[in-house]
DNA sequence: GGCATTTCTTGACATATGTCAAATGCGTTT
DNA sequence: AAACGCATTTGACATATGTCAAGAAATGCC
């Protein structure tokens, strides 16, 4: 029983080189073969490892956790739902994928999913560009251990430091970690008061870069905000509530990146022009692959409002908001 | 609770258009869901669907069995091995996945374990070539469903009609089946009495046509057969006892696809010269990913040759004959 | 419409899995 | 070398899951 349990990180080369190979090292990675490949069980892969049955509970946790072990739900399966198919073409998107949430809490739950089919849904792309937001942070929060290293993270919009624990670095950073990539934050804040100024420092090339960096991107994840009182915009402290309401007062339905749009989707102009830092809402539709996380009674409008403009190309909800999308349904 | 649980093949388009959302339908799927992505019990999930806990575990199979649950192991972490770096390094392979077999039986082990891994070896591949034998077909059968409609499934070796379960056209069934793909069978015995008959028979419009096919496939999967008496190609009846001892004599060491090959994975002419039909040996080696599952410990000299040779790109194999291969290790 | 056949459902039991606090080992510090 | 802190392991218990044969519903057939 030399050597047991090397660190995740342990190369494992040259340590165990020379060990006969039946020697008990990586056991998460053999417990979960003998899991899920051999179908023994919890407690014949005990007496095999000459450990006990709750170790091996263990180990099988522990190589969830680092990604060894998927388990997920066919994407597919979800964006061929017949609902998935209407929305897609009500609002010309690539891909609609619906959840049949029956907990009480539907949000979480599309949270979830969409956590889980994030790597599909990368498939190919080479660089994300990420939102930030509540929504975000939750997806990213939640997604497995699952390698692409070559994959660029890349913030699109500029940070505020604020009493949420859903920070634009941690969406990041998050995302970046559990994919192995590499994350490139946008280091200036979300939103100055003066146009002058975010015009100046946008010409900086510390920025300038990612400006490009943000062009490249061939994917984007990120939510719809509500233009309501209780948004987050206004908690984050993007918008103050008199700007807001002037927002409101040239009819907003919801926010996208930072930016007004109303329920045509057209962008408004207001209060916040100029002094944002963060992709516009052209360059947002440049990218290909647009990625919308959205779900709740609540959000249905905000949710039309930017499928409508065509911010979306792929949409994770839950068939309670689809149906309403629709006109079907009721919000309760 | 009108309209329960539609045929699996229903496009569900129509039928329930009009269904309350929250509808008992599509059961398997929201079990599904409820179990894998709310984390709900199987009790929960029965009360909320108003069925006995059991139904809850049978609709869980059966999401499992259509391909809607996906549980698997990362095939990279299996690739990362640091005996995978090896033996791909020796030979020159693009990737080796090793299964690290606990279970008694390593064969059935590795057979699963490439099973669950072809989906993922297959993206990006249009035509997968499959050759026939009791491997590929253990391999075949344990496939689960994964939805490929785009992929063509193209049979590499004429049909023996034998006492085996294992026909090349179960094996290319069986796949096309699995992955909802198109499958294209090879519609000539493995091998005939004479070299003109097959000349002859090649040129028929009907088996040139498929010979394009086989040309144009840009993976292949096949195992390495034995070159020994017990082999299945003597069992089979593509070579007699008396011509198997030929080929012996002259240092065969392994049958790729029909064909043998000695110890250097050079080919072997001999009284099946011309008689075989079916892909031969540089057509097979023109396939740019060529998939070989092979474990053993009587195994080892055969793929060690097929290696050699140059026949793979990729190899799923188990542990211990994996160190064998590269010289550590007992067959024992 | 009735009967045979299949498919789905269920309750009760057997088994496997999850949990947690206590114990053990192991490397580090004093 | 003893003492400490951390991470891992373990046994015992609570809970969740798997199984199966019997019953119910749906389906197909004449």
């Amino acid at each position: 029983m030399a050597s047991r349990n090397p660190a995740p990180d342990d190369t494992a080369a040259g340590l165990h080189g020379a060990l006969p190979i039946d020697a008990a090292y990586n056991l998460p990675l053999r417990a979960a073969f003998a899991y899920y490949v051999d179908n023994l069980s919890q407690a014949e892969i005990a007496e095999k490892l000459q450990v006990s049955r709750a170790s091996v509970h263990n180990y099988l946790r522990q190589a969830q956790q680092e990604g060894i072990v998927r388990i997920s739900l066919d994407p597919g399966i979800a964006a061929r739902q017949e609902l998935a198919d209407r929305i897609a073409d009500r609002f010309d998107l690539q891909a609609v994928y619906i959840v049949p949430s029956l907990a009480g809490e539907v949000r979480p739950s599309v949270f979830r999913a969409a956590a889980m089919w994030l790597g599909d849904l990368l498939e190919g792309v080479d660089s994300l560009g990420v939102a930030w937001g509540e929504t975000v942070h939750e997806v990213a929060s939640l997604l497995p251990q699952r390698s692409r290293r070559d994959l660029h993270i890349v913030q699109l919009i500029g940070s505020m430091t604020l009493p949420f624990r859903f920070t634009a670095e941690s969406c990041t950073a998050l995302i970046a970690d559990r994919f192995g990539a590499d994350c490139f934050n946008f280091h200036a804040p979300a939103v100055l008061s003066d146009p002058a100024l975010v015009s100046a420092l946008c010409a900086e090339p510390i920025l300038a870069d990612h400006l490009v960096r943000m062009a490249k991107c061939d994917a984007a994840l990120f939510a719809i905000g509500l233009s309501t009182v209780d948004s987050h915009i206004v908690q984050c402290g993007v918008a103050t509530e008199q700007e807001l309401a002037i927002y409101q007062e040239d009819g907003a339905a919801a926010v996208i990146a930072g930016r007004f749009i109303d329920a045509n989707g057209v962008p408004i102009s207001g209060p916040l022009n100029g002094r944002v830092i963060g992709i516009d809402l052209d360059r947002l539709r440049a990218i290909s692959k647009r990625i919308v996380v959205s779900a709740g009674p609540e959000r249905v409008e905000a949710l039309r409002a930017a499928l409508v403009g065509g911010f979306a190309t792929h949409l994770v909800t839950d068939e309670r908001t689809a149906a309403c999308l629709v006109g079907e349904g009721t919000a309760a």
